[in-house]
Order: structure tokens, then sequence, then C-alpha cells
DNA sequence: GAATGGGTACTCGGATATAACTTGTCCGAGTCTCTTAGG
DNA sequence: CCTAAGAGACTCGGACAAGTTATATCCGAGTACCCATTC
């Protein structure tokens, strides 16, 4: 169960957008230079994110995209469902109606025991993942990232507008 | 992120082979006739289980599976650790580490904000699972499992014993 | 000088190849059991 | 009748293909901007 390199990058994406002036956009080709990524396929993941509305995107010159609503209100649980799927992790087939124990499908009511341990488990890790905001990782970055990069990465955007 | 279809295989045979009278076992073939699966590949799981300790084998005729130690002594964690790895499903490439703004390696002391956040789900997820045992599953299944196909069960195994 | 029309260049979006991994299969080494021969 | 040796068959364990998903790429449709032309 790993997860796809693709979420890292589109995470890192929104955390930049989500720093960006109100109104300004970038588009998929800067974000990719900006993090040294193949920007067709990032296009392709913030594609799906611009589908749930959780990006906003604006085309022609000086388009891109921009966060669909307040940082605040951006889970990473929504950034997450949108770029791997909404389902389950834990897939239960069934099991226990084959093989030779199994009796009549209607006498199942219930799912299955170990499905639902498991998927207890799920609906902790999106419990937290739903409590975590865009918001919440721009604030650790203002503390933690080093104040070098953060001026740098501003040049850099300036840099990208003129 | 979708979950290896082997993880419900052995979590299902975990809770069989907790069933089970002491001393006993099942072959990874009687295993797969129960389920109904490719016995081959399932017994490469059950490999897996066996290295770490959750199963313990026995070769030849009347050999097989059966628990390494005691039921609830077992979490669910231990069985999916050793099918899917113990590796973190979120793996951070440090990104930030990357592009335009990057700066020096030794700056960075903490890991990445967004890995931080990441692994804060998946400790709680794994939290869950290991809190959650074998002996649970089945205390589960006691209550649950139609009468029916607990008497079938019997009849089975007592038909492979025989 | 202002407005308008068209061209251009840039954007996103979906359809298309490649690589990695999960899934599925096979065969070989080892071991317990049963049979059988001998004491 | 008991013991022991050997053959046999069953077990697990690791090496070997096929299908599916993730990865990476390309090209087309659409749109805003810019410039030239016209009023």
């Amino acid at each position: 169960m790993r997860m796809s390199r693709g979420v890292e990058w589109v995470l890192h994406c929104c955390a930049l957008l989500a720093e960006l002036p109100p109104g300004e956009s970038l588009s998929a080709a800067q974000l990719a230079r900006f993090f040294d990524v193949p920007h067709a396929y990032l296009a392709k993941k913030l594609q799906a994110l611009s589908t749930v509305g959780v990006l906003r995107t604006s085309s022609g010159p000086s388009g891109g995209y921009q966060l669909g609503r307040d940082a605040n209100e951006i889970a990473l649980l929504s950034i997450i469902d949108a770029v791997e799927g909404v389902g389950r992790c834990f897939i239960c087939t069934e099991l226990r109606q084959q093989g030779p124990s199994a009796v009549s499908t209607h006498r199942y009511t219930t799912p299955c025991g170990i499905a639902r341990s498991m998927w207890r488990a799920e609906d902790a890790w999106r419990s937290v993942l739903s409590k975590t905001t865009l918001k919440d990782i721009v604030r650790i970055g203002n503390v933690e990232v080093p104040a070098e990069q953060r001026r740098r990465a501003q040049i850099w955007l300036r840099s990208e507008k003129g």
C-alpha cells in the first residue's frame, strides 16, 4: 500500500498556491519548474483537483491554477481523494461467502467483521486528514521553512511574473 | 492507494486458524480451497507471515500453518506489515529541497511539514490496527457469523482431517 | 487618439505509450509418515 | 511383536511469467492578450 507520488506533488503545489497573493495564479508548467517534476504528468493531477473544485483554472496567457476556496476550507483529505480516488483502501470481496462453509447471501446482514475493523482504521486516518487544512500546512511552513528559502521563493515568483 | 487483495486473504486465513483447536494446523492448499483462492499465491503471502513469526509452519504430511502465538497477541497491524511491507504509505522525497528556492541540505532539520501531517494520519491508522487483535476478530465472528456457517465450517474441518 | 478585428501564443484537457508493481504460476529442497523388511 | 530403514508423498520456500495500475508523454481545443488596421 504505497501512496502515489503525485500526491506529494499536488500537496506541495497547493501549499505554494496558498501563499500566493489573492487573485494570482501559477500555470502547471511554472509549478513543475518550481518543484522540478514532469509538468505534463503534474498537470494531469492538478486537473483532477480542478474537477472537484479544490483548484480553479483560468486559460490563456497569464492563466493557470489558483485555490478554489479559502486555504482553511481545503482539507488534505479533499486533495488526496481527488488524486487517489475516493474508494476505500481495503476492499472486501465478501470472502466469507465463498468456499464450503458459505450460506445463502441474504443471511449476511452486517458487513464482514474483518472489513469493519479495517475500515475503522481507515476512518481514523481520514479523520485526521479531514481536520488538517492547507492553512495548517502554511502555518507550519511559516515557522519551520528557512527564511532564506522563503526569500528565494519570493524572488522566483517575481521573476515569473516579470 | 489500494490495499493488496492478499491482505484480505491472509486476514481471513488467520481468523480461521485462530479458531482451530490448539496444535492443529491447516496447509496452504486447504486454506486456499476453503476460501476458493489461488493456493500458490496465497502460500506466498502466508510465507511472509511465517517469516515474521505471526504464523508457525510445519512441513511434511499433516503439516501446514498455525498461529505463531496467542490470538490476543497478534495485532492486525503485524499481519498487514508482514504482507504489505513496513514502509510508510506516504513517501517524502524532500521536494522542498528541489527547484529554485532550495537552500543547502543541512538547513533542513525537521522533516517536511507536509510529510509530518500525512504521517500523523498514518499513525492514527496504525494505532487502531495495533489495538485490534485476532482475538477481537474471533469475538466479532462468534456473535455475527451465522450459526449454520459455523457448523458447516466445523464439518469441513473434520472432513479435511479425516 | 480610440476602437475593433484578427492573429498569436499561451493555457488546460483528454487520448496515447512506457514502466513498475501486483497478481498468478511453476518447480525444487526439505521433512514427516507410512510401509516393509528384518531381528 | 518390535524396531528400523527406506521409499513415497506432501509440505513450504523461492524463482519465473502475465495482467493491471501508476507513470510519463504527446497533441488538440479553447481563451486571453497583443498588435495592426481602421475610423
